[in-house]
DNA sequence: CTTTGTGCAAATTCTTTGCACCAAA
DNA sequence: TTTGGTGCAAAGAATTTGCACAAAG
């Protein structure tokens, strides 16, 4: 079990206050926060951190590929620590964001159609087996 | 084959010069076009156009199922007239966003976690095969 | 010192809203 | 008329940029 900090230095991320914090932040609240989640979560530990920051480091992430952004919420970006593939499922109606394990299909494709992936990112839009209770 | 105008009023969409323009422009230009590409083709055809128009009718279309809206590109909003489940290519040099089949695969996702799926949305990120051959 | 990270404030960009005008039934 | 559609201008919201200060080696 790597600690954070060794697994930043693995993916050439200097390590910081604010780089680790949010990279555990990611690890530990697998609920593909928001840019500005992430800051509001962090702000009382960090009180310095700035949004930018959350922006930048966010940004370097993904590039390093520590993190993925998920484009399932139209009005924010999101991001998740978990960078392996897998689907999300959006309720419509609470609005979460629940991981799905991904049945080793759609990876073929990359073989099928001659492309090369290097991201995926299954979005499906429903309502949640919470809310069909509720209702 | 049904015409754009009676495709809309079963769809209980009200045709209008404009929403008319934007589903034929959707149905024959699939470029998952943002709002703002749709705006500058069709100015030229309806002088009178505005990006509010475009937007509104892009609302009602995607409530009435007659469209998509696809969050493959964080930066803009994207429109697809083809409301069948498919997934999307996105190449990370060109941009272009190529339309692929779907195996009958994660559909059965609604059914073997039970949640009810109304949107699906696969997302590939990558090099298509155009870039691949020129690098 | 020198390099790199941070964070404030301002700027950008995409999208939505408020509201008045228009058009069709 | 009355209802609903359109479009301008302004507002709103998320993200990026410019720049100066701070931190670490």
């Amino acid at each position: 079990m790597k600690s954070t900090q060794e697994y930043l230095i693995a993916h050439d991320i200097k390590p910081s206050v604010q780089r680790l914090g949010i990279m555990e932040y990611l690890l530990s609240h697998r609920t593909h926060p928001t840019a500005d989640e992430v800051y509001w979560d962090l702000q009382p530990s960090i009180p310095t951190l700035s949004k930018t920051t959350v922006y930048n480091t966010m940004k370097l992430f993904v590039e390093q590929g520590v993190a993925i952004q998920i484009d399932i919420d139209e009005r924010n970006a999101r991001f998740d620590g978990v960078v392996e593939a897998h689907a999300h499922f959006y309720c419509k109606k609470c609005g979460c964001i629940i991981d799905l394990p991904l049945p080793q299909i759609s990876w073929m494709m990359s073989e099928t159609y001659g492309f090369t992936v290097d991201e995926t990112c299954v979005n499906l839009k429903g309502i949640c087996e919470e809310c069909k209770k509720k209702s």
